[in-house]
DNA sequence: TTAACATATGAACATTTATTCATATGAAAG
DNA sequence: CTTTCATATGAATAAATGTTCATATGTTAA
């Protein structure tokens, strides 16, 4: 019986025999894996970091707070996919806001947004 | 005149008055500003750790070199899929590969990946 | 050289995503 | 209370993205 006819019937092993030398150590891997929700999280993270005017929001509120007609006039980019990118960003909880007067004053979260947006300009620039 | 009939005419001021508190810090700001292909750059970094397949590609490389077969056993994601996703992530250099015979071992392909990868994971949990 | 294995790739499709435009909300000043 | 400023938001649109399916390429063994 060839192989494609053990297959049709449902009889094929169930992965590639290509292992042999990995095995152990794919079995080891996968004992420690994380689980499917916590790389669900890990690529939210980063998406919120995926796009440069998310990136550049960021960074500039990196250098200090400030509020969104600075962000606007720093970046040259639109009132509104300010507005639109500071939700997602603070749904993310990377950014965080209090209204003062008028205006809505954004800042980083945390300091691991700061870290993380380094390594990454580290990274790139090699 | 009021405000709108001078933007009508073209003759508003460019940016809003808000910022008189943060304006030279913004001035001070926009001189460092990383230029544009360095956004871009970084959001492409991003990017390519913003999906739950790649990140998870990359996860199980960081534990060790290993064949496209392997990475399809452990993640549980079509042969295809991943082997997009690692065309992916080699065209933008996050990982290396070689042939061993039939198979192809792929690899990350510096350090900063797996320090980028860690650093989100600390992040998420929290 | 034929068969089987391991991987790669193109096209199609559905989904997600970012921006724009118009407009709404909210706060302060006149 | 009306106007202006600052920000937010909904709908529409266009573009990017990820998966699937079918098939191609390349490698080894029989």
């Amino acid at each position: 019986m060839s192989e494609r006819e053990a297959e049709q019937k449902g009889l094929k092993t169930e992965h590639s025999e290509c292992g042999g030398k990995y095995i152990d150590m794919i079995t080891k891997i996968d004992d420690n894996m994380p689980c499917e929700e916590e790389f669900f999280d890990l690529s939210e993270l980063f998406k919120m970091l995926g796009d440069s005017t998310r990136v550049k929001i960021l960074y500039a509120l990196s250098q200090g707070e400030m509020c969104v007609c600075d962000i606007v006039e720093l970046l040259d980019v639109t009132q509104s996919a300010v507005s639109h990118q500071l939700r997602l960003l603070k749904q993310a909880r990377l950014v965080k806001y209090r209204r003062s007067g008028k205006s809505a004053i954004y800042s980083i979260s945390d300091d691991h947004v700061y870290t993380i947006l380094s390594m990454g300009m580290e990274h790139i620039s090699e």
